[in-house]
DNA sequence: TAAGTTAGTAGACGCTTGTTTACTCGTCAA
DNA sequence: TTGACGAGTAAACAAGCGTCTACTAACTTA
């Protein structure tokens, strides 16, 4: 309490970004309390304003941080369908799942940054995807895509990873597979 | 304000009941306030929590009125991609969403009532889906259509109905079956 | 060493939330 | 007509929220 402390702009700041990363993917935008992030990062509350300016601005930064959707997408088109199986896959089983994507799904309902979500899914996912499709309706079979991964999320979050006894990977892999490519084919 | 009112226990509580079931759908369990409801009821607030015991319960209440998944599971196996289809497709254009899947979305990340959601989707689509798959892996195939279904919404919610040009009804429905079918097939 | 800058702190601000209390008064049985 | 019951009302409750202000004290610079 009466500790004096060590005077570390961008450390502190760095504690702040980390904390907020960490309890958005796990509680949500709006689950997640401006002093449970200065605890977290053990911080005073203050500083999180005087770094970021708002909870809002902060959490588009946490946004920011974090690269595109991870490298799934750079591949050529054929190889899609695997790829984001394998993805899915990975995150079926996995203890954690994506931070952005478990911060965009928990955070999708509130309205004060129903902007930076949408922005956000369109950026990462949406666009990029839509983009390496040929053949006609790209943007809507991106759509159903994207469809599918954010539901993957939600259940996840329901229900937990591999609430069902889940089959053996490649049977898993093999499924998801047959299933993008009826997604995303022409 | 100085206006008596009719003293109607059972139309106050209906009127409650069916307020409450528009708010919870458009704008999820944590973004209705009880206040919102009073007002949309035109009703006092104190009588919300004098018929229904607490906006948990409130909440309750309005998820048990529903019938289960609308009549999509009720047909036989090899039908169920298609009408899931074409009740995706519908969805899709439409411009009210289905009223309980608007509210599971929508609330699924709050935590007071996540027991509430979860059991509702696994009653109402998970457990009925899985009892009609025939084959290995029923749970698991049946979580990966459910999947579909509520990142359908999520997604509408982002981008409201038919954000990208949507190709025609029937096409629609022919790649939706297809990959439903994906999902489901043994 | 003295002055200025600024990271860090404590606490309050105004507001909203779900819930509850104390009360008014219409309704109906005795 | 009177008394009890209960639907409806207004106001307050405690708790929690994001934000902001006034302040302390550590570091830098002159």
């Amino acid at each position: 309490m009466d500790e004096t402390r060590q005077r570390d702009r961008e450390g502190t700041r760095r504690r702040i970004l980390d904390a907020a990363r960490r309890l958005f993917a796990d509680l949500g935008y709006d689950q997640v309390t401006m002093r449970l992030i200065a605890a977290e990062a053990d911080a005073n509350i203050a500083l999180i304003n005087r770094y970021f300016g708002s909870k809002r601005e902060l959490f588009a930064e946490v946004l920011a941080m974090q690269g595109r959707f991870p490298g799934v997408l750079d591949c050529p088109e054929e190889e899609l369908p695997r790829r984001l199986a394998e993805y899915i896959a990975e995150r079926l089983r996995s203890d954690q799942a994506s931070p952005v994507m478990a911060a965009l799904i928990r955070s999708s309902n509130c309205p004060e940054i129903h902007d930076l979500i949408r922005d956000r899914v369109s950026s990462a996912i949406l666009e990029p995807l839509s983009a390496r499709l040929s053949g006609p309706d790209a943007a809507f079979r991106a759509r159903i895509a994207t469809a599918l991964i954010t539901g993957n999320g939600t259940m996840r979050q329901l229900y937990g990873p591999e609430s069902s006894d889940v089959p053996d990977r490649e049977a898993v892999i093999a499924r998801l597979t047959a299933i993008f490519e009826a997604c995303l084919s022409r």
